[in-house]
DNA sequence: AGCGGTGTGTACGTTGACGAACATACCGAC
DNA sequence: GTCGGTATGTTCGTCAACGTACACACCGCT
């Protein structure tokens, strides 16, 4: 199927729009640096307490932060997909964290060495500031999994799931099973199972066999708890889609 | 009761953790900024939105960050004391968050107006990687949060809460009814009644009207979740107890 | 056509936390 | 000492999610 596949004809480092936010003479300086990656399900990109020797800019894939526990169970912190970047401990200064960065849709992507990233943030002042309202965005998304894992509903946090996965896509098909939702949900599979068919129910969504197709999209904002809210207009505040040079 | 009340007698920057690990010439450049504060329990650092007008440094104080949700209940993302600061929108450059800050724990602390914190920030590099080490121990610590909301019981919970605070306070007492813990926790009061009858049985603590002795600090961890450790060594990992000059 | 693996659906009892309602106990002020 | 407010304790039915177990459906392979 190499058909349908965009495989890299001329991969943009712009599909990613932290970079395309940089100033043009950044973006300029960091051609050199970056390297197209393919980004396959359940790849790794880094563990939890290693030194990082990398940061990700995902395309058109989707990558989740998450962290596991003793006994192997886990739960997702947050999501990043184009809007973002995987690898903030680098040059925040911590090099590692205690989570997991596991791609969760394949896609391609972008990366650049941590000695570059480095001096890129250390050095010029439009980038670290970038770099760091980002960050700021990314603090939401892990407050507001933390309230949303308090609060809300199965059901609830199902439809912020999607909604925060689909605005990371292009289209409105998901390529995920229920096996692998339960995982970053932190919830049995056999709750996603109950849940998604509610949803297919009511005509929110339609799936088969690890391939999701969101029919009202709308309707899932309304299903969904506020959480989704907040951190998508924290993102569209910190991030504007363009960022004045 | 002016007696064991530290109304300070020469209130020293230094009782917190963050102003005492910066370099001695940054040290004495903040002196002319910072100014003794009293946060008395209940007060509202910053509410949801708002842009800050300072960056506050508890020192015998603790605060919560909490999400207060649209029905009014709420969830605490994270707590902070005399390790810390509370602000880091400021440096972060959004201006504002959507979580409130309150005082948990009455005490005192330092503030510094907001422009200072950001020259401050923006032209001293030790200053800046001193700050963002401790928003990346803080993202943990709100990471931590998230997993411990998703998969841990109440009495877990409890437990590594009070050991969050007892590590921010001096000595083993905390005032706190179980009405606030619950607010924080974002759990309803009988349940901390409950857990806290629980760990009362097992001699772990001892309260009575708003005032919490904890009798038996290892006992605690052991019945806490691992969060409460993960989160305790990233903190000691990215802030050492003396850093560097 | 048959087979094995993977993904999904369903059922059952259990449980931890919820919402609501109410009972007690303590403290300080008058 | 009484009173009122605040803090804590207890109960009861409800419910969402859990753990477990198993049935079915679909896909690609030989």
């Amino acid at each position: 199927m190499p058909s349908n596949q965009p495989t890299h004809p001329e991969h943009d480092p712009r599909a990613n729009r932290l970079i395309a936010a940089l100033p043009p003479a950044a973006r300029a300086r960091w051609g050199d640096h970056l390297e197209p990656v393919q980004l396959t399900l359940g790849m790794v990109l880094y563990e939890s307490g290693s030194t990082l020797s990398h940061i990700y800019f995902p395309t058109t894939a989707i990558v989740s932060l998450l962290y596991v526990m003793e006994n192997g169970a886990s739960a997702e912190i947050a999501v990043v997909g184009n809007e973002g970047l995987v690898g903030i401990s680098l040059f925040m200064g911590g090099e590692s964290t205690p989570s997991r960065a596991v791609v969760q849709s394949a896609g391609e992507g972008f990366r650049m060495p941590a000695d570059k990233i480095k001096y890129e943030f250390n050095h010029f002042g439009p980038v670290m500031h970038l770099l760091l309202r980002y960050t700021q965005a990314l603090i939401t998304q892990m407050s507001q999994t933390a309230v949303c894992n308090r609060h809300h509903s199965l059901d609830q946090q199902l439809c912020r799931w999607l909604l925060l996965s689909l605005d990371r896509l292009q289209g409105s098909q998901l390529l995920m099973t229920q096996e692998l939702i339960a995982n970053m949900l932190g919830v049995r599979r056999e709750g996603v199972t109950e849940a998604a068919g509610r949803l297919q129910e009511a005509k929110l969504i339609s799936y088969a066999r690890g391939r999701i197709q969101v029919l009202d999209r709308h309707g899932l904002e309304q299903r969904s708890c506020e959480c989704y809210g907040v951190v998508k207009r924290e993102y569209d505040r910190l991030l504007p889609p363009e960022v004045a040079e």
